[in-house]
DNA sequence: GATGGCAAGTTGACAATGACAACATCAGCA
DNA sequence: TGCTGATGTTGTCATTGTCAACTTGCCATC
């Protein structure tokens, strides 16, 4: 059998690059190895992306289908923790998604992963009704617990020991404004 | 005058890599391109900086410290505010420090950087005696700001057309639980 | 059944980069 | 005067992203 036409190149090379960024971070991803992981020549990537930044994005958009799964069926706090606990299971994969390395306007299928998930998020809090403005609670929601996961991978809360406790606490800590007056 | 020796290397090559930093972005900044803006040879920012990241390390403690002096004699909204107008203002720098691409653990110089900065959030909520817990309350807090900037930035709010707005709603919409019982 | 075209892979090349080693320059001090 | 160490320099190497040109082999069409 000739091995010539590999067949499912595209998906392979994403999982050997979801691999390599897992486990050893953004700065070892190279197309190179990844083609290599596959076993193909170094050039073959660019028969199923453009360039290194086509695959990093595709790889992100993974990661938000990903978190949305994570996200789907909880609320409220529960569903802060599992924001969280996504970042942390996945640090490298979040630094993707929100690091800013790629550009969500030159990947219109990011926008498009990251924009379904948001939406998520905002329908959650749509459902309670005791909130003044549903779409700016979302708003800060996602800001607290994405500030959260963020400052907690750099290791920026360095008293945290038991995270899981120290994440509840944080997000139990905020209140968000009740609607005004119930007319 | 011979020129051999620089003098100010150092400075000249943070202020080189600076420049690049915020105006192209983490991506054009290469040793080599800063030795070349300070008129060097490829190599001579070896004798200052042990490799790429210490450089990077150092822009970043530098943007530790701005942030630091951007929150001063602030609080409240008006320090979170601060917050992610420097976020905006620098971005790339901004994406440095959190990036997660400096591993805070491998550069001491950084943890103080930022843990000085951080010590200011916390004093400032160690102010206000109607908070339950001051240091949870600052934790939220800074994730909360942090969250916001990291997330305007990454263009994931497009319905933010007015951002200063945004944002002083955004915060706004929060409130810190209070003390339980002012025993 | 031959044939021609096109997608998918391959080899080869190039410039840029981070890093190492060996050499050059020069200021200050014995 | 002459040494020495910090600061710069030149040379080199492996790795990487990307472009160009060539190859294979499946599929449709005659």
């Amino acid at each position: 059998m000739s091995t010539y036409h590999h067949g499912g190149l595209r998906a392979a090379l994403l999982q050997a690059a979801g691999d390599l960024l897992e486990k050893q971070g953004l700065a070892a991803l190279s197309l190179r190895e990844a083609a290599r992981r596959a076993g193909v020549s170094h050039n073959a990537p660019y028969r199923h992306f453009p360039d290194r930044d086509a695959l990093l994005a595709s790889l992100a958009s993974e990661g938000y289908r990903q978190l949305g799964e994570a996200l789907k069926g909880r609320a409220g706090r529960e569903m802060g923790e599992a924001y969280v606990r996504f970042a942390l299971g996945h640090p490298n994969r979040f630094r993707l998604m929100f690091g800013g390395v790629l550009a969500m306007a030159a990947h219109p299928e990011l926008r498009e992963a990251a924009g379904a998930t948001y939406e998520t998020l905002v329908v959650a809090f749509r459902a309670q009704r005791d909130i003044a403005d549903p779409a700016l609670a979302a708003a800060a929601a996602w800001s607290l617990v994405h500030g959260l996961a963020q400052l907690l991978l750099d290791g920026h809360f360095p008293e945290a020991r038991a995270r899981d406790d120290f994440v509840r606490q944080v997000i139990g800590a905020v209140r968000f404004a009740a609607a005004p007056r119930p007319a």
